[in-house]
RNA sequence: CGCGGGGUGGAGCAGCCUGGUAGCUCGUCAGGCUCAUAACCUGAAGGCCGCGGGUUCAAAUCCCGCCCCCGCAACCA
């Protein structure tokens, strides 16, 4: 059996409320496992939160909350919003959960045996306020910390290393034989540019006097590990690494979907470094898809210009099937966007709406109207409309396999829009009115039929339960598969029964502009 | 010489990797249709594809130079 598609998301910090952007990454995410499995395939489809660290920490006590609490609550926050918006990962990744602990601490331990850990003093300013080492990128512009650091004092302080340097060459290597690792490409290049200038090694510990909300280090109880230690190693302890090696083995090596600012160093740097320092061959490496920003006005959203956006409200004002169309079709996979409301009311009242719901519901009117709902399937079965439907089809599913899913939606419209024409050439109307065009009008209707069970297929990852509602309307026992729909030889049968239509997408009725 | 991204008809964006009629959504104008969610279809106006050079039979696309905008610090995908 081929290797399941096995693909996660960034897994997000419990400090703060999901907003927008972790929506987009997830939703991509969830739209390439939902592509993988219209394609027939095995996939496991990870995604999950982050609940150690400073951060947690901080937010907690001025909550006056323990840290697991607190991370538990907060976690709570993004599973209902996942389920809200129809996520369908099959494995969820928390880092406090005991799995992980066990798997973090034999990764370190081995590590460390190997010589790739080792301890060593570092000495610098330190903000006692903020709990953190500064560096010179704190400093103002007039070359010193400023108040907002509180009391800074100079300290030094021994925590553990992971050697990056000596592995330098071989990563360059790896890269440039490679060039399919980093999607866009011109991220790669950004990578390389980058791993040129490695300097210095990773710190991955933090006393326990500073931070205790994390994973112990398993060589020294003084310390926990920190950071990407942590985060990094949930791909692989939430698909079986270390207690299911046969599991692990299947489903390995994973497709990371991760934001830009996570790249260089992280995913792009440490993880292929950690990976290959475990023994891992060139091979057995992951791919990263890397996206944009959903940018707010053109600006990026943040906390202090407070304009970020609230996914779970929008997915309750429009429905999360509109925000998942919107955010796939307006963002060019790897690109920034720019967020806007009316742009989303737009796109759903005209693609979906107008074009691909109304089609819907004219084609299955019609054929209800001239024929009862039953389809008579033309003699010569494939017609060239039909053959033009299905290459639409093939090249949604290249585009599709690129990650281009604003492209692979854009051929899906294309599908409608030709539908669209084709009743306005035909006219069923007139064509109804004379007998001896009965079998042109059978041949229209069976088109527009057959071309709908097409278009559920391609907007099923979008549009899951959209997808599911169209089917049960053309009579179908569910959303036809990729290849159920490519093979003209599977086609709607002779004599098939539709449903009757409702609206599919009920219009949304712009807010009047004040 | 820090590293990247962007500059495409009125607006917002694709296309650039893998050169070959400049595409999508909206807006404007003019027609058509009546099966349909006042939806659908057709046509028109509107583009030195940032600027200059080069390669090529052919450049939005490849190469060189220049100009302008935005990220690369925090919360953070």
């Amino acid at each position: 059996m081929a290797k399941p598609y096995y693909i996660t998301t960034a897994i997000d910090y419990t400090n703060a409320a999901p907003h927008i952007g972790h929506a987009y990454e997830k939703i991509l995410a969830d739209v390439l496992a939902r592509y993988h499995r219209q394609k027939e395939e095995e996939v496991f489809y990870l995604t999950g939160v982050d609940q150690h660290g400073q951060k947690v920490q901080q937010a907690a006590q001025k909550e006056g909350l323990a840290p697991a609490d607190f991370a538990a609550r907060e976690t709570e926050k993004f599973l209902a919003l996942w389920r809200k918006l129809g996520l369908s990962n099959d494995g969820w990744a928390a880092t406090t959960s005991p799995r992980h602990h066990a798997v973090v601490q034999a990764i370190l331990a081995r590590l460390h045996e190997a010589g790739a850990i080792y301890k060593a003093s570092y000495a610098g300013f330190y903000s006692v306020r903020q709990e953190q080492f500064l560096t010179d990128k704190e400093r103002n512009e007039a070359g010193e910390f400023g108040p907002e650091w509180g009391e800074v004092v100079e300290l030094t302080e021994e925590n553990y290393y992971f050697r990056l340097a000596p592995y330098r060459e071989w990563l360059l290597n790896f890269l440039d034989a490679h060039p399919q690792f980093v999607t866009p490409a011109f991220r790669q290049v950004e990578l390389r540019n980058a791993v040129e200038r490695i300097s210095g090694d990773l710190c991955i510990s933090r006393p326990k006097s500073r931070l205790e909300w994390g994973i112990g280090l398993p060589f020294d109880a003084e310390y926990v590990t920190y950071v990407w230690f942590d985060a990094l190693i949930n791909y692989l302890s939430f698909a079986g690494y270390g207690d299911d090696p046969a599991v692990f083995a299947a489903r390995w090596p994973a497709v990371h979907v991760i934001g830009k600012d996570i790249l260089v160093p992280a995913h792009g740097v440490y993880w292929p470094i950690m990976l290959h320092a475990l023994g891992f061959k060139d091979e057995e490496l992951p791919s990263l898809l890397v996206h944009g920003y959903v940018n707010i006005a053109g600006s990026k959203m943040s906390k202090s210009l407070g304009n970020i956006v609230d996914p779970s409200a929008l997915a309750d004002q429009y429905g999360p099937e509109a925000l998942r169309y919107y955010l796939m079709r307006e963002a060019a996979t790897g690109q920034d966007m720019d967020f806007s409301q009316e742009r989303l009311i737009q796109r759903y009242n005209t693609e979906l709406a107008n074009d691909l719901g109304n089609l819907l519901n004219r084609s299955l009117n019609m054929a209800h109207r001239y024929r009862e709902g039953v389809l008579a399937r033309p003699a010569e079965g494939e017609t060239p409309f039909l053959a033009e439907a299905r290459a639409l089809t093939a090249t949604y599913v290249r585009q599709m396999d690129e990650y281009q899913v604003h492209a692979g939606l854009e051929s899906a419209g294309k599908l409608a829009s030709l539908c669209n024409a084709r009743i306005e050439t035909e006219a069923p109307w007139k064509l109804a009115k004379d007998p001896e065009q009965a079998a042109r009008l059978d041949a229209v209707l069976y088109e527009l039929a057959e071309s709908l069970r097409i278009l559920c297929a391609l907007i099923a990852p979008v549009l899951p339960q959209a997808a599911g509602q169209m089917a049960a309307q053309l009579g179908l026992p569910g959303v036809p598969s990729l290849p159920a729909v490519l093979d003209a030889g599977r086609a709607l049968a002779n004599g098939h029964r539709l449903e009757k239509p409702a609206p599919l997408f009920p219009r949304i009725e712009p807010p009047a502009t004040e």
